[in-house]
DNA sequence: TATGAATGAGAATTCATTCAT
DNA sequence: AATGAATGAATTCTCATTCAT
């Protein structure tokens, strides 16, 4: 009856709420109706059922990532675009944006380097793909002229902050999506 | 020689990098060149010692806080002087701004409740410093139009990135601020 | 395709090498290319395992001891030719003859007495062979007159020692054998 | 009231007699009269515990072989020396003996070069002792003329198989002793 | 004959905490 | 104020064994 599913689902609940740290095996597999040596034979350890959890939650989002449509009329679209995909994967997935909004934990011993570079390289690809959206803009002269790399920080801070109120269920985030897509284009278009 | 003082500094260090659960007292006591037991002898436990750096931390934060002007000439200034406090308190204390941004505990038994109180009446603050500043805005007609509650929820958003980035060290964090308030003020000014 | 063999041979060897304490069912399984069910379909379980394989392994070392030829010419000619066997069983099936100079497994819990019993028969068999020649060697004047069960015990301790050197594989221990023979020879011989 | 040494000696006794694979922590401090957290506050862990009893045996052992006089008048004489220490050594310490006569436990992890290292450094010490001797003797042809690297086999397989006999407490042992240099003696003296 | 999934008992090790001094 | 020694209660992980198929 899939009570390696149940493992799974119940591992990043807790990672996601507790955090890796604070999660014991034994919470794990009694939230999966399961026993521990089970977790065992399933998963090489604690470590290693967090790392595939976290190379699933980052693969997922990556691939919506990727599909976000390249070319667009206005400049402003894309930037519109990213967060409303932001805002979709934090509303449908509240726990698995929790752990993409985490930090690497403390006691990773194996997996550290590869958990690191997930946070690393999706936050590169963010960088990247703001910076072209806000260098198009300018070019354009539909954005104000304002500082690339800065205003990358500055919307990659928004977004993160705005997920992180809409995983952590904070009443009316949904409904503050508009708004804050409003927000940003009032901040950046000329 | 100060060992208390030593023993709350590392503290202080070890909860805001690693967080409450995954710090040990062990790993505490030897940052600060001490042992357990006198870690005992000067606080209750180890709860109590997070609780005592908290309490601090959230008592310097509410002190700055509450030292903003309650009265300006431009709506906006005020924004502008909450985005100065707090990422100031970030470049100053960046390991005290982790703790403020931190999530309150898995494992904290006796003072959760105290815990989460801090975090739910510091943002009841900001919440109201916002919210007070938009509306005088929107009615001086300074400010756009917009949705109080949503903003306010947005510009807490904002904050909290930068503070994060600020206090993770996030190159560049430190210039982005005169951007950051410029942003806003193009967000919100009609 | 005879997975039932592979077990038994793996778990020789394995046994052989690091002891029963210290072997596991799955590493057992794994090296003979099967799974642990299997193992416990065919044996009762771990310790029927090694008891059945070393069952076997005293039964053909006893059946080469009791086919050495009880007349002799030479009194010399009977301890040469039990060296010759024990050697010759050192060299052919170095897993069997670790097993047979272990010690009991400390965790065997009911076929403890059945292992013990196998080791003190045989060595039982070894002194009774040994002292019968030594006795009839000093009765002829072949033999300096030593004392019959201290030179059995000497006797059994060097054959131990060869034997334990030709199966770890100690090299040149092959070649070692006219020499021990001629050791032993001038050692009794007046 | 040291309960450090207690813990070593229990853990010596049980190591001895058991091996360290099949001998677990809870045992050690149950014999010791102490507790787990114990041995790990005074120890590493039971690796650690292992290689500090083990350094400490082969200390003594090579304490004792170094101190055998390197100048005799008689070539046998050495031999007998080095045979008198070896057996005052398990008659005195049969635990520290069976130790040093065993082989490097399989499931070391950290230490088990150190620990391999150990035993053949005293291997090659005792070849070269008694290489020393078998050459000298056959030299002044107080000693047939053998193989030398054989005869050294021989006369370590011999100790060896008598030490584990005087360790493992075999009636009679102690006495054997005399008669066994007089088997020695009369193997290699021309 | 064969296996994937599952488990009770126990292993090594860690953690916050206390005691005696 | 300070510490070495000590511990009960976890925590991660392993092991031999069984069940369902």
């Amino acid at each position: 009856m899939g009570k390696k599913i149940q493992i799974i689902e119940a591992a990043t609940r807790l990672f996601a709420v507790q955090g890796f740290d604070a999660t014991t095996t034994k919470e794990i597999v009694h939230t999966a109706g399961a026993t521990e040596p089970l977790l065992f034979y399933h998963f090489k350890g604690k470590e290693a059922l967090f790392t595939e959890i976290l190379d699933d939650v980052f693969d997922r989002l990556n691939k919506r990532f990727d599909a976000l449509p390249q070319r667009t009329d206005a400049p402003f679209e894309k930037i519109e675009n990213l967060m409303g995909v932001m805002l979709d994967f934090a509303a449908e997935c509240p726990n698995e944006t929790k752990l993409v909004l985490a930090a690497c934990p403390t006691r990773l011993r194996e997996n550290a380097e590869a958990c690191r570079s997930h946070y690393l390289a999706f936050r590169g690809k963010l960088e990247d793909y703001i910076g072209k959206c806000l260098k198009a803009g300018i070019r354009s002269k539909d954005f104000r002229k304002v500082s690339v790399p800065q205003t990358v920080n500055i919307i990659i801070a928004l977004i993160n902050g705005l997920l992180r109120q809409q995983a952590a269920g904070l009443a009316g985030a949904q409904a503050v999506r508009a708004a804050a897509v409003a927000f940003c284009r009032a901040a950046v278009i000329s």
